[in-house]
DNA sequence: GAGTTTGAAACT
DNA sequence: CAGTTTCAAACTC
C-alpha cells in the first residue's frame, strides 16, 4: 500500500470521509497504481528505451493514461477531476516522444508495493540529500537539461515544483540564455545528489540499504554492488519487502513523527523540540550521546524521547529526558550545526527524509515506490509540494528560507500525531496535466485552473499541506 | 581515501 | 526477549 505523508490537498479536498467511508482505500489506490504499471510493464521495457510502448494502448483502444483519466475521475473520492487535457493532446497526436516516455520510464523505475500495511514506500521517505544540495534530482535535471521544459510552462514549473534553485536566479536575460541555462543545469547537477548507498554485501535489499528503507531504487550514482534494489529485480525486491514487513510491518514506516506543539506524545512527554517531533521507536545510543548522526534522532533533527533507550543523552534537539536542549558549548555547537543542515522538520519525516525543511529537495521521483509517478503522484504531492519549491519564486531567492517555513508549518499544524488528516468535506482537487514538467508531469491545480496562469493562482491560494501518515489506519496499536 | 566507530538491522 | 553478528553510514585521521 502507499502511504502519504503529507500531501497537497486542496482545500477542497474531502479526505478524512472519504478515508472513513473507503475501507478499501488502500487497495483501491495499490490498484491504481498498479495499473498503469502493469500496463507499462506489459506493452513495455521502459528502460530498454522502446518509446512506441509508452504509447501503447488498451484493449479498449483507450491509451493507458486515459484509462488511468477515467479511474481516477471514477474512483476517487468525491468530485476530484483529473484534468488530464495535456496529456490527452499528446496521447491523441500520438506523440510517443521522449517526454511520455519517460514517464513510463519513470514509473518503470518505481516500486510497487501493492499492499497494506507498511506497503508502500513513503513518500516522506526521501532522500537524504546534504546540505546546499539542489532539489531537483538528476533526471530532472537531465530533462530539463535537455531544454524539455518550455518556457510556456514555466509558470507552472517554477510555481509548482519545478523551480530552479534559488541560486540560479538572475535575470530574464540570463535566465533564457541556453548558455546560461546549462551552466546553471550543470552546477545543479553537480551538487545534486539523490539517495544513494553503498552498500557492498546486503544487496540492497535490507533495510541497511538507505535506498532500499526509503523505498528507492538504486540508481546509478549508488556505489552499491551486487545491488538488487532495481526494476529489473523487482520481484526480489518486493518479496524482500514483504519478508522484511512480515518480520515488522513498520519496517518501512516513518521512523520520525511530528507531533502538535503541546500535545502530549505517545509517551505522555509534552514535545519540547522546535519540530514538535520524535523518532517512533526511539534510538539507543550508547556512546554518541545522541550528538551525532549516528543517533536517529539526532540525525532527523528530533529530540529523544521516552521511548528512546539511549545512554547519556544530550540530544540538542531535546534529550529523553525532557531537556529542551544544552546549553554547554559542545551541544549549542552540534545543535547548530546539526540545525544549519536541518531548519525544520515536516510533521512526518522518515528515514531519508531526516531534512523536512523546505530546503529540503524535492525527491528523485523516478524513484518513488509509487508505480505511478504521473496523475497520482499529484495524490502524494509530498515530492512536489513540501519541497523548496513550495516557495514562491522570490522566497526561493532569499537565503532566508524562513519566509516558506510558516506557509509549510501552517499547514501541517494541527495534524494529529496519528494522522488523520484533517480536511475539510464536499471539497474536491484537480489535477492538471503538466506533459512537460520534467518530473512526474504533474501539477496540482485548483479547479478551473488556468496553468497558463498559474502563478499567481497559486500564490494566491493557500493550498493546504497536510501530513498524511504513512500508515493512519494501519498502524498496530 | 583508508580505517575506525557507531548503532540499526538482522540473526540466533 | 536478549545477546550476538552483520552491515553501512558517520566519523576521524
Amino acid at each position: 500500500m502507499l502511504t502519504m505523508n503529507s500531501s497537497i490537498i486542496h482545500e477542497n479536498t474531502d479526505w478524512q470521509d472519504w478515508r472513513t467511508t473507503n475501507s478499501g482505500t488502500t487497495s483501491f489506490i495499490s490498484n491504481i497504481l498498479q495499473f498503469p504499471l502493469d500496463k507499462a510493464n506489459n506493452s513495455e521495457n521502459a528502460e530498454s528505451g522502446d518509446p512506441s510502448g509508452s504509447c501503447k494502448q488498451s484493449k479498449s483502444g483507450e491509451p493507458v493514461m486515459d484509462q488511468m483519466h477515467g479511474i481516477l475521475s471514477t474512483c476517487l473520492p468525491d468530485e476530484l477531476v483529473v484534468n488530464d487535457s495535456g496529456l490527452k493532446k499528446d496521447d491523441k497526436e500520438g506523440n510517443c516522444n521522449q517526454s511520455n516516455h519517460q514517464q513510463f520510464s519513470i514509473r518503470r523505475r518505481c516500486l510497487v508495493f501493492e499492499k497494506s500495511p507498511g506497503f508502500g514506500l513513503h513518500l516522506n521517505s526521501l532522500p537524504n540529500i546534504p546540505k546546499g544540495q539542489s532539489p531537483l534530482s538528476k533526471s530532472t535535471l537531465s530533462s530539463m537539461n535537455r531544454g524539455e521544459v518550455p518556457d510556456d510552462n514555466k509558470g507552472v514549473v517554477t510555481e509548482n515544483s519545478y523551480e530552479m534553485p534559488a541560486t540560479f536566479g538572475g535575470n530574464e536575460a540570463d535566465h533564457n540564455s541556453p548558455e546560461k541555462k546549462r551552466q546553471k543545469f550543470e552546477l545543479v547537477e553537480e551538487s545534486v545528489a539523490c539517495k544513494r548507498c553503498n552498500c557492498k554485501r546486503s544487496k540492497c535489499l535490507k533495510l541497511y540499504c538507505d535506498c532500499f528503507a526509503a523505498g528507492l531504487y538504486c540508481i546509478e550514482p549508488c556505489s552499491c554492488q551486487d545491488c538488487f534494489n532495481k526494476p529489473i529485480h523487482e520481484n526480489v525486491v518486493l518479496e524482500t519487502r514483504r519478508q522484511i514487513e512480515s518480520r515488522n510491518p513498520l519496517a518501512f514506516a516513518p521512523k520520525v513523527i511530528r507531533t502538535t506543539n503541546g500535545v502530549s506524545d505517545s509517551m505522555g512527554e509534552i514535545n519540547k523540540t522546535p519540530a514538535s517531533a520524535r523518532h517512533k521507536r526511539g534510538c539507543n545510543c550508547k556512546r554518541s550521546s545522541c550528538l551525532k548522526k549516528y543517533c536517529e534522532c539526532f540525525q532527523a533533527g528530533v529530540g529523544c524521547s521516552l521511548s528512546c533507550r539511549c545512554e547519556g543523552c544530550k540530544n540538542s534537539f531535546g534529550r529523553k529526558d525532557g531537556c529542551e536542549s544544552e546549553s554547554d558549548g559542545d551541544n549549542l555547537e552540534a545543535c547548530e550545526k546539526n540545525a544549519s543542515e536541518k531548519s525544520s522538520h515536516d510533521t512526518v519525516i522518515s528515514k531519508g527524509q531526516e531534512h523536512p525543511n523546505l530546503s529540503v529537495p524535492s525527491p528523485d521521483i523516478s524513484r518513488l515506490p509509487f508505480a505511478y509517478t504521473g496523475k497520482l503522484a499529484a495524490f502524494f504531492p509530498h515530492s512536489i509540494k513540501s519541497s523548496p519549491q513550495l516557495c514562491s519564486t522570490q522566497e526561493q531567492g532569499s537565503s532566508d528560507t524562513s519566509s516558506c517555513k510558516p506557509k509549510l508549518e501552517s499547514n501541517l499544524d494541527g495534524i494529529p500525531e496519528n494522522g488523520t488528516p484533517e480536511i475539510p468535506k464536499h471539497k474536491c482537487f484537480t489535477l492538471v496535466s503538466n506533459p512537460t514538467s520534467p518530473n512526474c508531469k504533474r501539477v496540482f491545480s485548483t479547479p478551473n485552473h488556468d496553468s497558463t496562469s498559474s502563478s499567481t493562482k497559486w500564490r494566491s491560494r493557500k493550498l493546504i499541506l497536510r501530513s498524511v501518515p504513512s500508515f493512519p489506519s494501519f498502524s498496530p496499536p
